[in-house]
DNA sequence: GTGTGGACTTAGAAACTTAGGC
DNA sequence: GCCTAAGTTTCTAAGTCCACAC
């Protein structure tokens, strides 16, 4: 059967529903040479599956699996039958087709840009905004997750999975009672409207992969999450101040006779020192195998009596928060060793589990330090951790490399960052074009150089005959500045970049770095606040740049 | 005490926009 | 002015933690 229609105009975003695809005609899939012609529901899927073509998702086994049990859902009995191997099927068409409206979109004329950029703004304007107290915040996330295929991160079980399209019928609104209650498209209506003051979400759904409950909520500019932002590093800062105390004492803990406050001590000890998350359990086979302190296995810890010419070290290797792998190797304190690898296994990780992690409950742990500080939780310690040592960090790099020039204090900053980034285990993957862009630069960095040497030589033999021409003496010296600034410059990016290549700096940033350090730090060092932080970071920390003050101390 | 659902924060990837080099 | 890479924003998955039911 041939392809249909398709002028390349195909929606897919959150508007889509299967009467816009009839609208846009139908297409095509190709099964072992011959084409088919699917019905609009099949079509749309496997549409889902031709966009992601070019992703690593669509190679592995568990999507592909995932993926064709739920297409087949979606076809009707006579395509059921007729299509049984997803490996038959050929969805190269419809891959070209959505490649082609990819193109298309890259090669619209600025005018075209301009209308659909307004048109945006209007929806941002009409739906992206609410009354909270009778203020006009921006929201968030405004709109609904559009149907597609459920990219869950590392080995999830359930990647490649249908995401259905979410109705106005699986919608609950949240609103005041005063409040004009949104209308539904029309022909619809909403699951529930509700009047919950104690919440901060105004709509929600539940998703159909892990049933899990999506929010819409404000933005983080909003004064709702600035105020619990301010909160957060408020708690923060109180660690601060008892800290000590509390090292002292799981440091005693590790010595207790009691198996329980050992294993809290253990812990304890590896949430501050290493910022671990705190490990709560996960329902087996539901979701990705990743783990956190309290959940910590066997395979996980390797002991070393000796290693790279440290005593007693930990070796750590296990996937995190979103499949990132954490990889450690630490030399413990004596105490620590000694009770967690008793005489009789003296290697064995399982006795060094039995004294961490096996039993501990997050909720315990935390119970217990809400004891010892009111508010304080695992995760506390991470952004405790990772504010202070941006404090340290830029008091220490800042008056090591004294320099009034820009991009070296900023390359200070980014230093500073980096160390708290590297211990949350912040990572990325190197950008595909890294090794080229390092290669490109040198010779850029050698061409500057030359340029300089040039300049300077010039400048001399411009001063010899000054008395003749001292405007050009100026221009020379206004040349030979402006060449050293562009050496620097990308010398410092060279290096920058370098040490950034498998670090992201912007999750702790944005997360857990106090801004009032970072805004401290800018009036200190007179270095603008936009060098650090763009536009909606800004937004975000507004609170921070209005009321702190150069002297501020996390 | 234990499990579960709900509400919220934290996170990396993808998409989009802007800046800078040729 | 065009192209590409960097910077920024958007998207939504994946954590934490608490309250409540049993």
């Amino acid at each position: 059967m041939e392809l249909l229609v398709n002028d390349g105009t195909f929606p897919i975003m959150a508007s889509t529903t299967l009467k816009n695809l009839k609208k846009y005609g139908l297409c095509s899939t190709v099964l072992q040479g011959k084409k088919v012609k699917l019905s609009l529901a099949a079509e749309e899927v496997a549409l889902f599956f031709a966009q992601m073509l070019d992703h690593e998702y669509t190679t592995k086994k568990v999507f592909r699996e995932n993926y064709f049990k739920d297409w087949r859902k979606k076809m009707t009995d006579e395509e059921r039958s007729l299509i049984k191997n997803l490996d038959k099927c050929d969805f190269g068409e419809l891959h070209a087709m959505h490649k082609a409206k990819v193109e298309a979109k890259k090669v619209l004329t600025k005018e075209e840009k301009l209308v659909l950029k307004e048109a945006n703004k209007k929806v941002v304007d009409e739906y992206g905004y609410c009354l909270l107290d009778h203020h006009k915040e921006r929201i968030d996330n405004f709109k609904i997750e559009p149907p597609g295929l459920f990219r869950g991160r590392g080995e999830h079980p359930k990647q490649g999975m249908l995401k259905m399209r979410i109705q106005p019928e699986h919608v609950i609104i949240n609103c005041s009672k005063e409040a004009c209650i949104p209308v539904p498209p029309t022909g619809h209506r909403w699951k529930e409207v509700r009047h919950d003051n104690a919440v901060t979400w105004l709509a929600s759904w539940t998703e159909n992969i892990q049933s899990a409950i999506k929010y819409i909520m404000l933005n983080a500019n909003s004064k709702l999450k600035g105020e619990k932002d301010w909160e957060k590093y408020e708690i923060a800062r109180k660690l601060k101040s008892c800290v000590d105390d509390i090292r002292n004492q799981y440091n005693q803990d590790l010595k207790s006779k009691k198996m329980d406050t050992r294993q809290r001590a253990v812990a304890l000890y590896f949430i501050d020192k290493l910022a671990l998350r705190a490990g709560n359990k996960k329902e087996e086979g539901e979701t990705a195998d990743t783990v956190g302190c309290c959940s910590l296995r066997v395979e996980h810890i390797t002991l070393h009596e000796k290693l790279e010419g440290n005593k007693c070290v930990v070796e750590f290797d296990f996937l995190g928060k979103d499949s990132i792998r954490y990889y450690n190797k630490i030399p413990v304190i004596k105490k620590v060793k000694k009770q967690r690898a008793p005489k009789a296994l003296p290697h064995s990780p399982s006795s060094l589990l039995s004294c961490l992690c096996l039993h501990l409950k997050t909720g315990l742990l935390n119970k217990h330090l809400s004891t010892l500080m009111a508010g304080l939780t695992a995760k506390v310690f991470r952004t405790y951790n990772a504010s202070i040592t941006l404090q340290q960090q830029l008091k220490e790099l800042t008056n090591r490399y004294q320099s009034d020039n820009e991009p070296e204090k900023l390359l200070s900053y980014n230093r500073a960052n980096r160390a708290v980034a590297i211990l949350c285990n912040h990572q990325r993957v190197p950008p595909k074009t890294f090794d080229q862009f390092m290669a490109n630069l040198q010779p850029k960095i050698d061409a500057r150089k030359e340029t300089l040497a040039l300049a300077k030589t010039e400048l001399k033999q411009a001063k010899k005959e000054a008395k003749k021409q001292q405007t050009l003496v100026e221009q020379k010296k206004a040349a030979v500045k402006r060449c050293k600034e562009q050496l620097l410059k990308s010398e410092v990016q060279a290096t920058d970049r370098e040490e950034n290549k498998q670090i992201a700096l912007g999750t702790s940033k944005l997360n857990s770095l106090d801004p009032r350090i970072s805004v401290a730090w800018c009036k200190n060092m007179e270095v603008p606040i936009e060098k650090i932080y763009s536009k909606s970071q800004r937004d975000k920390f507004a609170w921070a740049i209005d009321m702190t003050e150069e002297d501020f101390e996390f």
